[in-house]
DNA sequence: TAGCTTTGCTATACAAAATGTAGCAAAAAT
DNA sequence: ATTTTTGCTACATTTTGTATAGCAAAGCTA
């Protein structure tokens, strides 16, 4: 892989729109998750898979794979790791948690 | 809607994990996307599909709905608006586009 | 070293999500 | 009043994700 989504223009981006193509890639199923997970530490697949709790091995598999080829991954003798542009997006992502918290009140009052 | 997806966990999320809800419903195809063209200004269904060149009006509505239930976009008389959350997310966001650009020099050097 | 377990997947069949296209009813423009 | 635009919905197809089974390789275990 080049890009996410080499040669047809990635989802929602003219070529050349790496955020788009960032999006499309953090847009597909359990991508963030993972990246949240590994940040607790190095895994192999099962324990990952077991961090994840309900995501199917083909799943995983095929985003390892993806998350690989786009630098945010590695894979090591024990397992897989966060590479540091992995660990940079987390710490972007980082800010989303104490919002979400902020923004389940929405869902229970009538704020 | 009440979190997205209700009743059954949202994918990846322990009943309560803010977080994971976040990750799902931002995690689904153009969410982000939309978030973003909305931040260039409200708009209605047409030029918001514009904004989104290859959209299908199917999912611009469904995701529409998602993100109005989610309280981060709301129909106003002349279309569709980022509440303050959205705005809240999108500043979050944000931070992303700089770090793509960056991200994109992997794919094309041997750094 | 023979067998049992664990790991890291793949294969297959199925379900759910996204797409593309057509088109329709309501509102707006002419 | 007629045409155009808008905001969708319906429907068929394709793509993506899931669930389950299982297999080959590596690592214990006796």
């Amino acid at each position: 892989m080049s890009l996410p989504k080499p040669g047809k223009p990635v989802r929602g981006s003219k070529s050349g729109n790496h955020l788009m193509a960032l999006f499309d890639l953090l847009g597909r199923s359990w991508s963030m998750g993972i990246i949240w997970r590994l940040q607790e530490g190095s895994c192999t697949f099962r324990v990952l898979q077991d961090r994840c709790e309900s995501i199917s091995p083909t799943t995983l598999n095929k985003r390892l794979k993806e998350l690989t080829q786009s630098f945010l991954i590695e894979r090591t003798v024990d397992g897989y790791t966060l590479t540091d542009k992995g660990r940079e997006i987390f710490l972007l992502l980082k800010p989303l948690e104490s919002w979400a918290k902020d923004w389940a009140k929405k869902f229970e009052s009538n704020e």
